[in-house]
DNA sequence: GCTAAAAACGAACGTTCGTTCTATTTTAGT
DNA sequence: ACTAAAATAGAACGAACGTTCGTTTTTAGC
């Protein structure tokens, strides 16, 4: 069917312009004029708004997982994914998977004060981030790379809390050091807590 | 002049609000009828949204210097007011003095997409909070009190970090031990590059 | 190539947005 | 208390919002 192909790149454009100007800021409107086609040709593929953001945030997801996560899983479990996981990180904010930015760092500080189903959609699927990066973490600890007296919760949100500042300098404050100060600080916290064979 | 009052108490409400929905999503309707006032009544204070956006962002830094900066100023130079300063703004995050969270965190992410005055104002703002941070970590190496080899520039980043995620676990998440996560990686970071006389 | 279904369109709906007037009320200085 | 100035109100504006509807065009299966 060729709606599944309009309501792809449909999406694919609502999630770069939220990347940039939220997505409460993704007008049906805009996103017409700029796809050149009718707002209620668009809004039919959707039923409301409410359905267009939250399909653009499974779109979002889909992206997220590929270029970080996905690349990630092809290193041997333990120490190895665990950096690859933080280094495919920072290189996707580098190469710019989103125009704006990581596009769930926005949509998180965007929606964290409001209430309804894409709010929480939205803490669902960083929910799932974070337990991705703490199971990395136990297993990096479960296969004697890591030590073991940290807490993976407790790891998972520091790294976490450097990729949040890596879109803050970058974004907002045009840093142009700004990956490397996060690279920096997750390669030394790394290192300090890894367990070296001999 | 009354004109003064009204202005401050709108400002206050807007603020309240602009940290919970958003700057973008404080609307002049809504404020107007929460503070039992016509739309014309409050919009005369501002004669457009954008000056009303910017006198929020005044309103706010207000609030956050004398909530954060002022009592840590109230510490000796160093380390007591380095570790003072990040104590206070978790204990701002703590004590809810925006009920949506950090007014800052938000309104960066919110705006670091955009361009115009508004983004530019937030944007200033925040390099004044990190040169804050980083003049509090100069001043610590020049006491004496702590190592110099780190970069002030690449510690104010990791503590600032510290904080945004902080913000994100506790105001998405609803991770109740998010100040206690922060807390732990802020001051075991601090210790670690302490220098103590003796 | 015909045809039923799917997709896109164009016009209009009611609402809310920021903003602009003019008129009225309230304040502050004498 | 009087008065000029400051503050607030009320009605209306065009534009944009999300949404609905009936019609037209395009697609896909036979």
């Amino acid at each position: 069917m060729k709606g599944a192909r309009t309501r792809a790149s449909i999406l694919g454009r609502a999630v770069d312009l939220a990347s940039l100007e939220g997505l409460e800021g993704v007008t049906i409107g805009r996103l017409a004029d700029e796809l050149g086609m009718s707002k209620s040709g668009l809004f039919a593929h959707f039923g409301s708004k409410e359905e267009l953001q939250l399909a653009a945030i499974e779109s979002a997801s889909e992206r997220y997982i590929n270029e970080i996560f996905r690349p990630a899983l092809k290193e041997p479990r333990g120490y190895p994914r665990l950096i690859a996981l933080c280094r495919s990180w920072l290189s996707y904010l580098k190469r710019g998977v989103f125009p704006g930015g990581c596009f769930f760092a926005g949509a998180s500080f965007e929606f964290d004060g409001r209430p309804g189903i894409v709010r929480d959609a939205i803490a669902r699927h960083m929910d799932d981030w974070i337990s991705a990066l703490e199971k990395a973490i136990r297993m990096a600890q479960d296969e004697g790379h890591l030590d073991t007296s940290i807490e993976p919760a407790q790891l998972a949100f520091e790294l976490n809390s450097l990729f949040l500042g890596a879109n803050f300098a970058r974004q907002l404050r045009k840093d142009a050091r700004a990956l490397d100060r996060a690279a920096v600080a997750v390669e030394s916290r790394l290192e300090a807590l890894r367990i070296t064979p001999n």
